[in-house]
DNA sequence: GCCTAAGGTTAACCTAAAGTTAAGTTTTCT
DNA sequence: AGAAAACTTAACTTTAGGTTAACCTTAGGC
């Protein structure tokens, strides 16, 4: 089997982390908690869970702010969020969505339904090991040196030039829609014209060849050696 | 953009249906209905949308069994199903998930939650696909890479030739009518000559060996290794 | 075995998507 | 503040690939 999937829960309530805590463990899940928003964002940054259970309402830093947070860090954008809300609070789901949770799970726990969905959410969740350095076709990545290096000779890429170049090079060979770099690179938000991802698209060519950068005419861009 | 996303909503009440169709269609969706569960399964093998809204409640077969039979059909396994249920059902959200849902609605439907949790859902399966590689009789597909491999020789093909093959291929042996291949590669109301067809199919069998597509006069077309 | 309708073939045409370039804008750095 | 670098945009060109139309072939009912 696979490693066992990890899971952090963060909520202010020593009694509530216990109970995930045991319920989780019985299932064969590798269970991490933090008392509080901060401290949750802080464990998450380190342990790099599969999914995390925010509850909402927190002091310091509440669950809307952390899942904003934690969707930030590019090693996290893939994490499953689940909110921990209390019953009829559906105004707050909506922001909950907005904010970038997967999906929510009222109090008081039900422990069946809290396994089935924790379950359905990781089934529907793909494995994420993303590493730090690669090399792929004469051309070295190193995300964390912010480091390129083609033929032995170093690069020093523009930031959205390098974030693309990391983007594409993360699943070499896959496809990536403009609809994903835009959401990756600028967010949900921020409206880019059509063009602008071309533009940078050419630079990387320009600068590191232009066959490792396809084009699927109506889909994407994909990086291949 | 991409094609837009296509649901089904199953209820035995035509106001929910309407109310239904009407937020979604706002939304940009492309909606279809049907007024029970037998209808709801034939719909969704003609139409094969990308998700599907369920009651739980309705007469001759109820939410449960139709999601149950949906899941056995190839081409529908990675739908995402969410059930429409009054509040306060959570004995039946577990036998939900354990019948192959993915998700609850419930009812009263407050509009903007809708919204959002559909929105949620197709996103978070967007990436997913279940299954992203294939291989049947010598030809690889995947779906990520948006590459065939015949007898180990990538291929590139275009968009629509591509999706073409993947529908096809999806349920290999199932015949797939002209009206499946236009509802689901073209859209509902995009409307192409019927030789369109012709052709991209003539172009598959000359890059993939045309023993692989079977023509069935009067009906459809076949995938088979 | 003929006739008809469904399907096959081909090449020309058309269009939406991507490429290109240079000129603004914004940000960053000294 | 001023200069340089990075980013975005706009206007224009190019092109892949999608569609069509006109014609040809074939299966299968009679």
């Amino acid at each position: 089997m696979a490693k066992k999937p990890k899971i952090l829960c963060v909520d202010d309530e020593q009694d509530i982390l216990d109970l995930l805590t045991f319920n989780l463990e019985k299932e064969g899940y590798d269970v991490c908690t933090a008392l509080n928003g901060r401290k949750g964002l802080e464990v998450a940054k380190r342990e790099l869970p599969d999914l995390i259970i925010l509850d909402v309402m927190m002091p310091e830093m509440d669950g809307m702010e952390t899942c904003r947070e934690i969707r930030e860090i590019p090693a996290l954008q893939s994490v499953v969020i689940t909110f921990l809300t209390a019953r009829n609070e559906d105004y707050s789901q909506i922001a909950g969505f907005e904010a970038g949770a997967d999906d929510f799970i009222t109090k008081p726990i039900r422990q069946r339904l809290l396994i089935s969905k924790i379950k359905a959410l990781l089934r529907r969740s793909a494995p994420s090991d993303v590493k730090k350095e690669m090399s792929i076709g004469g051309i070295e990545i190193d995300r964390e040196k912010y480091l390129v290096t083609k033929d032995g000779v170093h690069i020093q890429l523009p930031k959205k030039e390098f974030e693309l170049l990391v983007l594409l090079s993360s699943a070499p060979g896959r496809v990536f829609t403009r609809e994903n770099i835009l959401n990756s690179i600028w967010g949900n938000d921020v409206i880019v014209g059509d063009r602008t991802i071309d533009v940078h698209i050419r630079k990387l060519r320009e600068k590191l060849g232009d066959e490792n950068f396809k084009t699927i005419k109506g889909v994407g861009y994909k990086f291949e050696a």
